[in-house]
RNA sequence: UGGGGCGUAGCCAAGUGGUAAGGCAGCGGCUUUUGAUGCCGCCAUGCGCAGGUUCGAACCCUGCCGCCCCAG
């Protein structure tokens, strides 16, 4: 006889962690647990300093917000802590993320934080105190497929946040609870209203959670003074445009902040970190068919290697919230790839490039990998091809 | 200093007598638990300068300044 959670053993018996941010959404599983009877206990993570966040809207584990999951925890009466990961933070989600953008990719501080802190130390946290399981605030669904749990889209479909959770191990996802993934938000706010908590009409967390102003690059240059190496705007077309002020302040598919004009609107299409030139070119330039993906994380029923074998058909997205699009897996020279039919566009490296089975609304997640580079349409690869070439000549020369 | 052409926002550019299009760039906002895209809004009391004609001038006239081309 299994439990709401799918554990054995009555709610009163069973212990549970809820990873509480200080949002309405943790705050809301929080309560709707402490309601059924579980042992409850809030856990709220501090991971950088509070100083300069404090007063920001959307903003999560520092300051402000760890005073509101304390004030949550308080009015439904389960204790809490609040465990300093500042040094981890730093060391597994703040420093990458620099390094990704010197590298001139394009990385997802949100992905790094669930794969390494949030699903490492406080999970091992959480298994210290005794804890049936771990449970968060996600927009995610996850229940049993034999023996094992799987992981599936919400039922919020606007909500869904199973992007940031492509890297969730197996080992993970069986301690991992998402009892949020079977309502929509709406009904979320109403419950935390009725809680009487007082974070029910605080906003949704939105940006980087430890960019304080907007402005990313900062981070970045405060953190690697010398990150913000000056470089050429060149067109896919040979021509040099312009001069630019770093290429940790690009990303593909960018085109805000080129600070050029051509008549026509330039999208950042590539990132030469090494000469430290940003390529900008025609939206068409973009479109991207064939991923190639690193370090993929496995979680459907049978082996990667099985199911890809001959190309398997799923559905990816390479965005938290655009809609999956068709596309097969497989595997080219030994590195696991993703042909898109219809292609995307702005897919940059250091993005994630996620699997869903199909396109049905509650579609099982298989999993997902990070981008590492990408093949675009011939005329801008041959383009791209020319550029490096020129490049090299240059050096020679 | 003979001839011709041109000077409109940061860039490009339409308008040739009726009260300054548009694009690009920039700025602001919406959307968004990553970066983007997208969408919406803002952006020349003034058309190289100074006079003149006219009810009315970026448009016509005069002079000046600057740039370009051809011929030297």
């Amino acid at each position: 006889m299994l439990n709401s959670l799918q554990l054995p053993g009555r709610p009163e018996d069973t212990r549970i962690v809820v990873a509480m941010s200080g949002g309405v959404d943790s705050s809301v599983v929080a309560g709707l647990l402490k309601a059924e009877g579980y042992d409850v206990i809030g856990m709220t993570m501090q991971l950088y300093d509070h100083g300069e966040a404090v007063h920001r809207k959307g903003a999560c584990c520092s300051g402000q917000d760890i005073h509101d999951a304390k004030r949550v925890a308080e009015t439904l009466g389960i204790p809490h802590y609040v465990l300093n990961y500042e040094e981890k933070f730093q060391k597994s989600v703040i420093d990458p993320f620099a390094q990704s953008y010197i590298h001139g990719e394009t990385p997802i501080p949100c992905v790094a934080c669930n794969q390494t802190v949030k699903f490492v130390d406080l999970l091992a946290t959480a298994k210290e105190l005794g804890a049936a399981a771990l449970a968060t605030g996600h927009y995610v669904s996850s229940r049993l497929a034999g023996n094992q749990r799987a992981l599936f889209r919400p039922v919020d479909e606007e909500r869904d946040q199973s992007y940031f959770l492509f890297t969730t191990t197996q080992e993970q996802l069986d301690f991992l609870r998402f009892p949020l993934g079977d309502r929509p938000k709406a009904e979320t706010r109403e419950l935390a209203r009725n809680m009487g908590l007082s974070v029910a009409e605080k906003s949704d967390s939105q940006d980087i959670c430890f960019v304080p102003h907007g402005r990313y690059s900062d981070v970045i240059s405060k953190l690697k003074p010398e990150a913000a190496t000056p470089g050429k705007i060149v067109h896919l077309d040979g021509r040099e445009l312009g001069e630019h002020k770093g290429i940790i302040n690009f990303t593909i598919g960018q085109r805000r902040g080129i600070g050029v004009a051509v008549g026509e609107p330039l999208y950042v299409v590539h990132l030469d970190a090494e000469n430290a030139r940003v390529i900008v070119g025609p939206k068409e330039a973009l479109a991207t068919h064939k991923l190639y993906l690193r370090d993929v994380n496995w979680i459907g029923s049978t082996s990667l290697k099985d199911a890809i074998a001959d190309g398997l058909d799923i559905h990816a997205r390479v965005r938290s919230t655009r809609a999956p699009k068709p596309g097969v897996l497989s595997l080219s020279n030994g590195q696991v790839c993703v042909e898109l039919a219809n292609g995307e566009d702005g897919v940059a490296p250091g993005q994630a490039c996620v699997f869903y089975e199909d396109d049905t609304q509650s579609s099982r997640i298989l999993g997902g990998g990070w981008i590492e580079h990408s093949e675009r349409e011939a005329f801008a690869e041959q383009a791209l091809a020319k550029i490096a070439g020129n490049s090299v000549a240059a050096f020679a020369g």
